[in-house]
Parts: C-alpha cells; structure tokens; sequence
DNA sequence: ATGTCTGGGAGAGGGT
DNA sequence: AACCCTCTCCCAGACA
C-alpha cells in the first residue's frame, strides 16, 4: 500500500524533515509521483494465490462506486446495514462518534490551524483490523470495485496523505476513529496542487476545486462534509474498505 | 468590505 | 456511439 510504503520512506530519512519547520514538500510529491505507477502495479506483485490474485485485481481505482464484501457472512455480499451484528461492533468500538450522520462534536476538539504542527488531536487510526475484538468481523472485509481499470480516486489520496507524518502540516486527522479530518488553511492549496499534479491535470489544482470534489462524495456517501471550517469525514464503510485495504497489503 | 467556503450546474475525460 | 462515472471548472450566494 503506498500509503505504507510512504511512512516508511519518510522514517527511512531520518528526523531532519519531520523535525525541520520547513516541509519539503516538493519532495513528497516527487516520490508520490514516482511511485504512483509501482503501485498500481503493486497488488500483483504481492498476490500469493488465486483469490488474492483477484482480490488484488479489484483492489483499488475502479470505474464506479465500491462495494464492501463481507465474506464472514456468505451470501450477503451487500453493505454493512444489512450486517446489524457488524455494525453492532463497530459502534461498540466508536460509541463516542457519530457514524451514519457525519454529525461532528466540535467541542471535542479544539479549532485551530495550529493543530497543524502541533497535535493536541492529531492521530493515526487505529484500524478495526488490527483491534482484537474487531478482527473477526473486518479482517474479512474485502474492498472491490465492480469493475473497470485503475484510476485513483481522491479520497485515496487524502487517506493516503492523512497516513503520511509529514503531510500534518496539510491535512491531519481530527477524530481517526471516527474518519474526520481536517485541512490546514494555510497549506490546503499545496496538498490540492499535489492532488492535481498527481492526476496530471493541465491546470493546476486549487483547494477549491479539490473541496467541490469532495462536496460531490456526499452524494456518493464516500465523505461527507462536518459542519465545521475545513473539516470532512470519511464514512463508516469507505474508511473501513481504507483501512482493510491498507492492512492487506501490510500484512499480507 | 473582503476573503473564504459552499453548492449548482455544465462539461471534459476516460471506461464500458 | 451512447451511456455512465468521476471529477474539473466556473459562478453566485452565504458566511465569518
């Protein structure tokens, strides 16, 4: 997972960048970049068996809106409001967030761009996978679009940014668990030129039209808008299939 | 008054 | 070729 492999890269340099006020963020988007290919390609390099191979064939990047398969419970291949039990744990774990309504508690947490370098909240999600009590239900899951090539989407890359420690000074998670984010106002038109660099548009990005996008998954139910200054949030399944799919290819 | 954010809508680009 | 999906772009209004 890039998202991984990213971290990793940047704990390879050493302290210099994450500890310089200076973040080089060129050199970020560089390696984005230069990676972007290897990953696509990634998931069949990992495969190990015939399902994998076509799980990881579905994995990210697809044509239409994805479908979360729960394969725990055979022949319900439906989303998640059909799996009370599921939900069930899954709210037992988050009892204090608001999943369903992408209603946001702005008292929970303090409202400064500030948080950017400093982090009274900042934090990296604790993936259901990986918490004991959680791992029956959504080790299972399995993220796959219904078909079609890939193509990265943008809440990939936001997810992707929110999992690097360098991009806190763009973009950083207000609530992991409960999938809400927040940009930084001062730093949102380099994480949106990056976006739209990585994309290969002619134009470049602005945070604007990067935020019309994002306003568009609320339709869609991939991320829905907080009512609160530059802060969104990912829903209940998109941030479940974001974390399964980052756990798969970190633990396969 | 100004800058920022939001939502509507048209259209581009790519895939089926 | 027609259709669908996902943005991209521009604009106007709301808001701080």
């Amino acid at each position: 997972m890039l998202a991984l492999e990213t971290v990793q890269y940047f704990q390879d340099l050493g302290p210099r960048e994450a500890l310089s006020g200076n973040l080089d963020l060129d050199m970020i988007e560089e390696y984005l970049q230069e990676h972007s290919v290897e990953v696509m390609s990634a998931p069949c390099v990992q495969r190990r068996n015939p399902e994998e191979h076509s799980m990881a064939e579905n994995s990210w990047s697809g044509r239409y809106a994805y479908e979360w398969h729960y394969s725990a419970v055979p022949g319900t291949d439906e989303t998640h409001e059909q799996q009370p039990q599921q939900q069930q744990t899954w709210l037992s774990q988050s009892s204090h967030n608001e999943w369903g309504h992408c209603q946001y508690d702005s008292n929970q947490c303090s409202d400064s761009d500030s948080l950017s370098t400093s982090s009274g909240c900042q934090e990296f999600p604790p993936s259901p996978t990986s918490d004991r009590k959680g791992q029956i239900v959504y080790d299972s899951m399995a993220l796959a679009p219904l078909s079609g090539k890939r193509k990265e989407r943008l809440f990939q890359f936001l997810y992707e940014m929110l999992q690097t420690p360098d991009m806190r000074s763009c973009i950083w998670w207000v609530q992991s668990n409960s999938g809400t984010f927040q940009f930084s106002s001062q730093n949102k038109e380099k994480l949106a030129e990056m976006w739209g660099r990585r994309k290969g548009n002619r134009k470049t990005m602005t945070y604007q039209k990067m935020a019309r996008a994002l306003r568009n998954y609320s339709r869609t139910g991939e991320i829905c808008k907080v009512k609160r200054k530059l802060t969104y949030q990912f829903t209940e399944r998109t941030l479940r299939g974001l974390q399964n799919n980052s756990q798969r290819f970190m633990g396969s």
